[in-house]
DNA sequence: CTTTTTCTGTTGGATAAGCGACAAAGGAGC
DNA sequence: GCTCCTTTGTCGCTTATCCAACAGAAAAAG
């Protein structure tokens, strides 16, 4: 699920301790390399038992996964509008939200030799896929949304880590316009 | 015991709730009148079960204890000086950090009707004889060290109580200066 | 005054977190 | 190759915290 309901009605402890992992990974982070940070060191900076993490995680891996899927959802729902309707204002948003979030996980978390990026390319795919499925539950079409949602994530990510890789780049926002057609025919093929 | 070492490997979940209990007592402390906190508003600001607070605190009162207590000791051990030995040096810091604890106290905590003023005076007169009783217990004498760590808190707390009821104060260390042999006689009486 | 609400301590049973200890896998140095 | 050391998951068992409920005290409302 895309909705966020950070608080309802959760043991405090799991709270508690869903927090402490995530500030110590996050202090971490920028430390350290991913692949030098322990599970030990982990819980030592969190102080809790390093058992306790294996119980809210199955390893450092799910929980960079759940880092990255939180800090994307953060940056949708702050822009604007996670959990609203299509529209093609929305989708620009969306599309120029993955462009400037690609290029942030570039920057700032230097991955030696990348094995950052796949990652980062799963967990958002997959959240823009959440987000287009919800959007288009609203939409009449003949074509599963399944089907439209995940051809269209897949070609958004595409297209937002081409321009990333490009050496000169066309502004941001000049590029999301080029884009932007395109995505919207993808998403409204075969429309009723 | 008044030296203090806050973590020899106490349990990670009781740290942490102590923690959260006090920073919420310090925060509603500062916003409401003592009176008026209940043991609810403090459970629910530092997020822990009520039950649990109970575990730690018999009541609020026993908080408030340990808080000023707690901010005794950091005075104390900010200044100077604790578990060292006894000295005229030592005294005078000890009879200065009584006297400006206690002005803090009367300012900072304004009590309706004061019934904050016995709970500081009990705690720290306490925190006193335990102090003098370090410094006593490495000193020769014929009358047991209880009975003049005991006579010298109250005379200490109460000359620096009279003091900061004055209207007209004598500057601190001048105060401090008059009273410090009286002080130093007290607990030399009877010197082997 | 009576009624209603809030707060207080306390209890029993459920659950999360802690604490070793373990075998196995990986890395560093020889 | 071979140690030596660290990290990794995992497992019983203990302990702290949670939660819902309770009766009684205190405060607020009527």
């Amino acid at each position: 699920m895309l909705t966020t309901l950070p608080e309802e009605k959760l043991d405090p402890r799991v709270k508690r301790t869903r927090q402490l992992v995530e500030q110590a990974f996050t202090q971490l982070i920028r430390e350290k390399e991913f692949q030098s940070i322990s599970v030990q060191d982990i819980s030592e900076r969190a102080e809790i038992n390093r058992a306790t993490f294996y119980a809210h995680f199955p390893d450092k891996y799910a929980l960079l996964d759940y880092k990255i899927r939180q800090e994307f959802r953060a940056e949708i729902e702050k822009r604007t509008l996670n959990a609203c309707h299509f529209s093609e204002d929305n989708l620009r948003a969306l599309i120029l939200t993955v462009c400037e979030f690609i290029g942030e996980a570039n920057s700032h978390c230097k991955s030696p030799h990348g094995q950052f990026g796949p990652i980062v390319e799963a967990q958002v795919k997959e959240q823009i896929r959440d987000l287009l499925m919800t959007w288009l539950a609203q939409v009449e079409s003949n074509v599963p949304s399944e089907i439209l949602a995940t051809a269209a994530s897949w070609a958004i990510y595409g297209l937002a880590q081409y321009w990333n890789d490009q050496k000169d780049r066309v502004p941001v926002n000049e590029y999301v316009e080029r884009i932007l057609p395109l995505a919207i025919a993808n998403l409204q093929l075969s429309r009723a």
